[in-house]
DNA sequence: AACGGCGATGTTACCGGTAATATCGGGAAG
DNA sequence: CTTCCCGATATTACCGGTAACATCGCCGTT
């Protein structure tokens, strides 16, 4: 009843296939009703229609006991070459492939990690899943992914319900936003848990973002002159807007240059226009924003308030988006290592489960990329009160 | 052994932080070496150190068989409401959590569906994956998702095998490329399993890119008076790069438009700037790019050879991603339906997964957004020889 | 020749659920 | 007052692996 029939057959749909249809009864060359395989060889004994294979399939095939089967497939020494060789040849003819849901029944080792998201379509977050995802594969592991169409709390804590029935090995947020942060001190997961996010100010992981990354874009601004920036942040509940806010006030405080404003957007691109376009002065000549994006929306607010880039105000975003440097201007950003973020993420999450040793967490990168949409700062501020 | 010590305890890490610790022997109340379950009632019975209550912990705790509490889970209606109270209490107290792998094992239904791709980072895989996700989620399925570093057979055969273990229900491929699919006809998952990819034009799926999305773009230019367009195409071993080139095609031959050059691009922005760039002659009047990112790139190229969008050149993109309406200048573009597409994706795998009819396929949008990037087109072909 | 030891393999138990079947007690029918 | 039936619940089998223990045959020892 599991047994799913033939799927709607014909459907002349390119590009979509169907691969592997079930085994359908044929001519036999047996007795009764011992259907054939899919297009291969014939079952043997108990191997009933088209159900893959078990180890008691093959150790009836290759005339051992189960556990000898077993013992092949985790390739334990002392199996006598013949029997060795009964047990391959077995496993190839009924093309055995392990259950992984009886194995981790009894190991408890399930090898799924949860991963949880509201924000998959976001460069950031997607491109952390991504490299977190290439990690877990490398290790054997797959990432369940459960998304959230809200951040609403009912909304998180059904999704982290989901996940944890799913019995994975340990569970990871890509989204840091508080919300997200109380949802994971409100559930327990019995696995290691923890939301990724951009190193922070107390944490063991050095932030070069706020030792590194920041003063030099800042130093960049203040080598060309500026003296007044405009932040656009990131929108305030999560970690890692709070996170660029401090560190471009504490660089620009070191420096001596002066944050006259801080707008809070929401990432998009849309939010940074909106920004500049809703400003009344602009006393500041570069505008600094929390991710790339907003920079661009940013950029098209000011040319068309006639304000042109970097010539009358320059910008600058943070991350290097792929697209960044092909703004117009070319965007001048701080590049956020954010594979390597989703690779830590997945290492460290991995020495929890494993329980072997944190090695040492990488240091993060922020490098700082220099491109046109910074330059020399104007004379005056650009749309100060004259 | 499975059993995992409290992981690299006092990590000051913000943000970071550990959910559920493991039960530690405390203080017991009862006899002999009772631990207590972590931050909770004593547990019952045969229900041991930290391990989480079974429905046969339950049972005993409620002074009923396991089958009753499974019955209750199940929500079968015939138990007396007192036996249904006690079981409530037990489930309550005990904190019981279904464990679905051993559900899967004898359901074999595990709710999982296997996700592949090798182009998460990538605005529209990634698109396409949250909606399937979140899609997969409102049926109480969860996506297993597995990564892919190359493109290259080997690669893919081994992500493949690594789903196909992972008892998952069906499989999606998120980058329809040929490597992909010709990987999806190989392998037998012995589950439905297709390649997500956009309508093209023999399928079922009315692809509303070409008979309505592209005809639009292309009367859209022709309007304005371009009768020249140079198309910047995706890679071709991409269906939907091959789809889009085919669209265009057809559409600018039947409205009398010619097409003077296909250049292909690996669609990222770079791409979209190397093509024009290069190029010697621009005998056009108007650039279709097969996606929003390579027409950001022709863009800049164009701009940095003098030549201003779109006064003397027209240019247009494919998915409208949210940053074109930012470009400077806002893109003109074909908003794709990728979110759709997604939804679509995973309900036709519902579909054939739980045997239920194949509903009607929706049809796909591709909506003409306008912006201005286009315009009238100029006397002549900008780059042309003189 | 009897025996301890050990390598190779077989048998049984178990993981935590669900499905199928068995049992038990009480009310209606004869 | 029995008998039968049926609803409520308990028992047992099973899913496909792994772990622990049992068995068997052959070897070298004394």
């Amino acid at each position: 009843m599991t047994e799913q029939a033939a799927p709607s057959a014909g459907s002349g749909s390119r590009g979509e296939r169907e691969a592997g249809a079930r085994g359908e009864p044929g001519a036999g060359d047996g007795a009764g009703d011992e259907p054939i395989a899919p297009e291969r060889k014939v079952r043997h004994g108990a191997a009933a229609a088209g159900k893959p294979a078990t180890i008691y399939d093959v150790a009836h095939a290759a005339g051992v006991s189960h556990q000898t089967v077993s013992r092949f497939l985790k390739g334990f020494a002392g199996i006598r070459p013949e029997t060795r060789a009964k047990v391959e040849r077995a496993l190839a003819e009924l093309d055995y492939r392990p259950n992984l849901t009886a194995r981790s029944l009894t190991t408890g080792r399930s090898h799924r990690i949860g991963a949880l998201t509201h924000d998959i379509d976001k460069y950031g977050p997607s491109k952390i899943l991504g490299s977190a995802a290439a990690a877990a594969r490398d290790a054997g592991y797959v990432l369940d992914i459960v998304t959230l169409d809200t951040t609403d709390a009912a909304s998180i804590d059904e999704a982290l319900a989901m996940i944890a029935e799913h019995d994975v090995e340990g569970v990871l947020a890509l989204s840091s936003t508080d919300e997200m942060t109380h949802a994971f001190e409100r559930i327990d997961f019995r696995v290691p848990a923890f939301v990724v996010t951009e190193p922070d100010e107390p944490s063991r992981v050095r932030s070069q973002l706020a030792t590194e990354g920041m003063p030099a874009l800042v130093a960049h601004l203040a080598r060309l002159g500026h003296r007044r920036i405009l932040f656009l942040a990131g929108p305030h509940h999560w970690s890692a807007a709070r996170n660029r806010t401090r560190a471009i006030e504490a660089a620009a405080e070191a420096l001596g240059l002066e944050v006259t404003g801080i707008i809070e957007g929401d990432w998009s691109a849309a939010s940074g226009y909106a920004a500049i376009a809703d400003l009344e002065d602009l006393d500041a000549t570069a505008i600094v924003s929390a991710n790339d994006q907003m920079a661009l929306g940013a950029m098209l607010a000011l040319s068309e308030r006639g304000l042109a880039v970097p010539r009358d105000v320059s910008v600058t975003g943070i991350d290097d988006l792929p697209d960044a440097a092909f703004y117009t201007p070319p965007l001048t950003t701080l590049r956020m290592d954010l594979a390597g973020r989703g690779r830590a993420a997945f290492a460290e999450l991995l020495s929890r489960i494993e329980g072997s040793a944190a090695h040492e967490p990488p240091a993060v990168q922020a490098e700082l990329i220099v491109r046109q949409s910074t330059g020399p700062a104007p004379r005056r501020t650009p749309l100060d009160s004259q």
